[in-house]
DNA sequence: ATTAATGCAAAGCATTTGCAATAGA
DNA sequence: TCTATTGCAAATGCTTTGCATTAAT
């Protein structure tokens, strides 16, 4: 796999959103395009809750919901981060993919990527026998950041 | 990391876990052994539910979910897998850790290591100046029984 | 005796769903 | 027109919490 982490414009997403649901029968509404460019507003990483506040009364919080497995479904939006309270989303890298260190100390959010690692992952996948769909890897620690004020006080 | 996946037995557990619950000055109650045997005799991964399936009336819900708290703080359980639905359990291995490849068929949970992966992820830590506490990594994909069944149809 | 832990039932919260109204195609 | 989609509100399912009761130390 490869780790350049450019993600896809808008433009481009809202042309592929449309043509994944032409393909599919479904319909282009305004408030399925309101969602995918609040995730593409969003920097980074973002909840169902966080784009339902976004768009205000836009679009009902159903809506956010079915539009984001949507989104997840054409391709365009993964789920990252699945802690114990809410799911997160980020727009896919048109080419690439990467993990998480999330801080327990400021919540930051550091994404990584090691081809090493991918290589190793599909090789425990061959050797098990495994298919693999998607991945998702996430370190929980403290960065460099708050391991300075830690070790100011 | 080694990858050794060796848990203590639950004598040792329970011993471990009087222990802790000593030091911190918490009451070693018979709700909160009967959780650690629960979790020790569920083979591999339990949920919070199951585990309280398991004990029937012995043990409250609430009960259950207190002390599967308590055995994570002392170090005894740990978190994996947390889905969008439930968290999932399973006792720590005393030396080695281990992560999760998810059958999305059969829902059946491979475990696997590898030693270069783990070294991997430590260097990607230190370049970034992050200080790990924790991590987990799950492949979602389909395991090799499944992949039969599918080729079969 | 103290006071932490329990059980119950109710509350919380993110997410999903049934259904009548709306609006793409 | 036809039927997928929406919004609303209620439901779901896991998890947490308030509080009176019980029990460990």
């Amino acid at each position: 796999m490869n780790c350049n982490n450019l993600s896809i414009s808008v433009a481009e997403a809202a042309r592929v959103f449309r043509e994944y649901l032409h393909e599919e029968g479904l319909r282009c509404t305004e408030q399925r395009l309101d969602v995918l460019r609040a995730a593409w507003a969003a920097a980074g990483h973002f909840s169902a809750g966080e784009l339902h506040a976004m768009l205000g009364a836009e679009v009902s919080r159903a809506t956010v919901y079915r539009t984001l497995d949507c989104l997840v479904r054409a391709g365009l939006l993964r789920e990252v981060l699945q802690g114990r309270e809410r799911t997160y989303y980020e727009p896919c890298a048109r080419r690439g993919h990467h993990d998480h260190m999330l801080c327990v100390a400021c919540g930051k959010v550091i994404e990584f990527c090691d081809e090493r690692i991918e290589r190793l992952q599909d090789a425990m996948c061959r050797e098990k026998g495994f298919r693999p769909i998607d991945h998702r890897m996430g370190i929980r620690g403290v960065c460099r950041e708050c391991r300075g004020k830690e070790d100011a006080q």
